[in-house]
DNA sequence: TCCAAATGTTTTAAGTCTAAAATGTTTAGG
DNA sequence: CCTAAACATTTTAGACTTAAAACATTTGGA
């Protein structure tokens, strides 16, 4: 048995620099992915990345989402979605009612207006993706994925540690 | 020769929905992991995660950096970091200082205070990141990491592209 | 030398984001 | 039925973020 192993249990500090770069290379991909897609959307369409990301949510729920719903799957606070669903019902991109058997709770969905305005986004915000994967084989693309799963279900369960 | 590869020249509407996953695993995992620091931070230091964020990229430059270098560095705005920097400078933890060379340039650094403050704060970090991909072997890190390099660079191949 | 272009930073306006407190509504247990 | 807890949303205060314009300084030719 070596020392080390031995005064593993004592918490001596352990080396996790492997891990500190990977979360930086994790970062910086996406840091740079998102600016792009943000500079594109707003060259090419005039809208922002959280509106953008709000419609998509919207447009794979045609019955509607709750403020909730909305916000669990953004991972975004409560209040934050209350401002962006403001801006666009003002538009005209969002339709927003109170529900009929719960008062507390706000329906919103796309107005047919917004539905259409996000069709035509994303069909092109796809080809953006594409490009700025292109140069990953589908091999890749797959292992990617793979590992991906792994790492959110690894970081969900760190989370779930701490709010025990 | 199939249909499929004579019609590519025309571009028709090609399928990249496997790209748009990967996309949004990326950026889920990002967001989840980001979403954790923020709140570790927040509660255990009481500080945000891009004056963290910040202050490591000093603590790597003891003799200061540029508010352009640091800018460039964290992939952010110039008027980002003038801001940031502002509340680091009146809280003590940074120092500015105009260059003696060039009077348009300002140098930035960490105080004893606030190299001391980081180092505390980088530690419990290093751990807290370890916690959150500790599912994943030495292997699966080692390819993650070389999966996401390529993918950086093919991201930047297409930042380039556009920008051309 | 002069001055236009380049460079570095700050300012501005608007939007995004968070945590926490406040408000309104529903639900469940006594 | 009552009411405390739970739930959904909004409000609040402050920080962060961006793009674009403005400002200050330096640099590289003509």
């Amino acid at each position: 048995m070596t020392l080390d192993s031995e005064t593993k249990a004592v918490e001596l500090p352990e080396d996790h620099a492997e891990e500190l770069r990977l979360w930086l290379r994790l970062l910086t991909c996406t840091t740079l992915i998102e600016g792009e897609i943000r500079t594109r959307l707003r060259e090419r369409f005039d809208v922002t990345l959280p509106r953008f990301d709000l419609m998509a949510q919207l447009d794979k729920a045609p019955d509607g989402m709750t403020l909730s719903d909305v916000s669990k799957r953004m991972m975004v606070s409560n209040g934050n979605v209350t401002g962006l669903v403001e801006r666009l019902v003002d538009s005209g991109h969002l339709d927003r009612r109170t529900s009929e058997t719960d008062r507390r709770v706000q329906v919103i969905r796309l107005t047919k207006l917004g539905r259409a305005e996000f069709r035509k986004m994303a069909a092109e915000h796809e080809t953006w993706i594409a490009d700025l994967f292109s140069e990953l084989t589908p091999k890749d693309v797959r292992e990617l994925m793979r590992l991906l799963a792994k790492t959110k279900g690894s970081a969900q369960n760190a989370v779930q540690r701490r709010q025990t």
